[in-house]
DNA sequence: CATGGGTTGATTGTTGACAGTAATGGAGAG
DNA sequence: CTCTCCATTACTGTCAACAATCAACCCATG
């Protein structure tokens, strides 16, 4: 329920509701709301985006839009070459799994923190939200949409328990969005969620316990086999791609 | 000497040196001219910087300014809150210490993958940089200034052996220059470089070896080891600053 | 017909000025 | 003498215009 649906209605136009309760300047909400755009995906990885272009669409100058962009660099989702331009990151395969490989060293890292420093309504609250998740589950067996955004919060909760400013800032500030980013393409196949339910539960069990040596194993475990998921999809996407594109071979991009 | 230097010897102004060879643009050479001004402690931790001060030192505009700003938030060598300013930022014992759990993650991985994937070239370039460690500890013994820099050298070979961009990104790009940063303060102590050496030594076997356990352990114990020095010195200092600033505790905070 | 060079267009980098906001200092009241 | 309130001040945020650079296109030439 935190991270929940900003449900707007897919303007990236200037909006005056200020969802976010600490935006004071106008680089920082234009960069929030190209964060959105980036992370729905509402521009497609590896698209071209030019500064008089994004300045019109949202009515800013050009100013405070390039701070929007270099934080945006900064986390990640763009790639800015000098006197030439910026397009959204588009990661390879093995970037994206160096991506969850480093999610597992940090996040068993965090899930072992968090097993030693997690307080008692932390832990009620990361139960709550597997409560949450699981009753979601149960109403849209085969969705598995808004599962994937509870299983981010679960992690996110995590990180947030281990009580390390780095490391959360690592991992909620860098490294999540780009997780966020391809978790809309590649959401867990069907059986795979029952399993990441179980695996999460496991994972409570461990932190309550105090037990940080298996919280850390299960956790690397947990990202390890969604790593695994990931890179089916990702390799059934590319075979469907090459199956389409083999018509067309010929794309002028 | 909190401030900037006015007109001695230490020159921030402008500079046409080039010493980066792909620095095509004022921001970012002015971008890598504070990041070193911050990290070799020209400009005192926790002091403010403001723009048009900077902007004047370095005979540029606020634009380009800005930006190097932006960057230099990015990879948390400065901090920012919106229409107060900035300073560079200062690491409590605490967020130090958590600094070096998040290398003691990082480093272990690299250290299993260079061990996996590292080339033989590679692994010649980090046993030559092991010699010149070498010789120059023999020539000045407890000096221990330059081998931490080749220390730093010897890390950032290893992290570029794993060959995972991801986790190059994260170390060199980000994390390696907060280490710079507080390297300086708290150097090895007498007993602690001779040690390193051979742990480094031990390192680099169990990479040639393809022994990516082995690395991955030896890495975690080294990191882990020196964490606990720099906990002491840090230790150390904070005692002393406290003992001489019990003469005069009415400072004006 | 292919290739090289020059021109054009657009985009990025940079600058200076203007507006809004937070800190600073002093004046007046208690 | 201390506290509060207000005005000054300096800094940050924002904007529009200028300069430098790159990419694309067209034309000339071998």
């Amino acid at each position: 329920m935190t991270t929940l649906a900003t449900q707007s209605t897919l303007k990236p136009i200037i909006t005056n509701d200020d969802a976010s309760p600490e935006v004071r300047t106008l680089a920082e909400r234009v960069f929030h709301q190209l964060q959105d755009a980036i992370v729905r995906g509402e521009i497609t990885p590896g698209s071209k985006i030019t500064e008089p272009g994004l300045s019109k669409t949202y009515g800013i100058s050009r100013g405070p839009l390039r701070e929007a962009m270099r934080r945006l660099e900064a986390h990640r989702l763009i790639e800015r070459v000098p006197h030439v331009g910026a397009r959204v990151v588009q990661l390879s395969m093995k970037e994206l799994l160096e991506l969850f490989d480093l999610r597992e060293a940090l996040e068993s890292m965090a899930a072992r923190l968090a097993a030693e420093h997690m307080t008692a309504e932390e832990i009620a609250g990361l139960r709550k939200v597997l409560s949450v998740h699981e009753s979601q589950d149960d109403l849209k067996r085969g969705e598995a949409y808004y599962q994937r955004e509870g299983d981010l919060d679960f992690h996110y909760r995590i990180v947030l328990g281990s009580h390390n400013k780095m490391l959360m800032n690592l991992l909620c500030d860098d490294l999540y969005y780009l997780v966020r980013l391809y978790r809309t393409q590649f959401s867990a196949s069907g059986t795979r969620p029952q399993r990441a339910f179980v695996e999460h539960h496991r994972i409570v069990d461990a932190i309550e316990a105090g037990d940080a040596e298996l919280a850390e194993l299960l956790m690397r475990r947990h990202v390890s086999a969604s790593r695994e998921n990931v890179a089916d999809r990702y390799a059934e996407t590319l075979e469907q791609n090459a199956r389409q594109s083999s018509d067309v071979p010929s794309e002028s991009s």
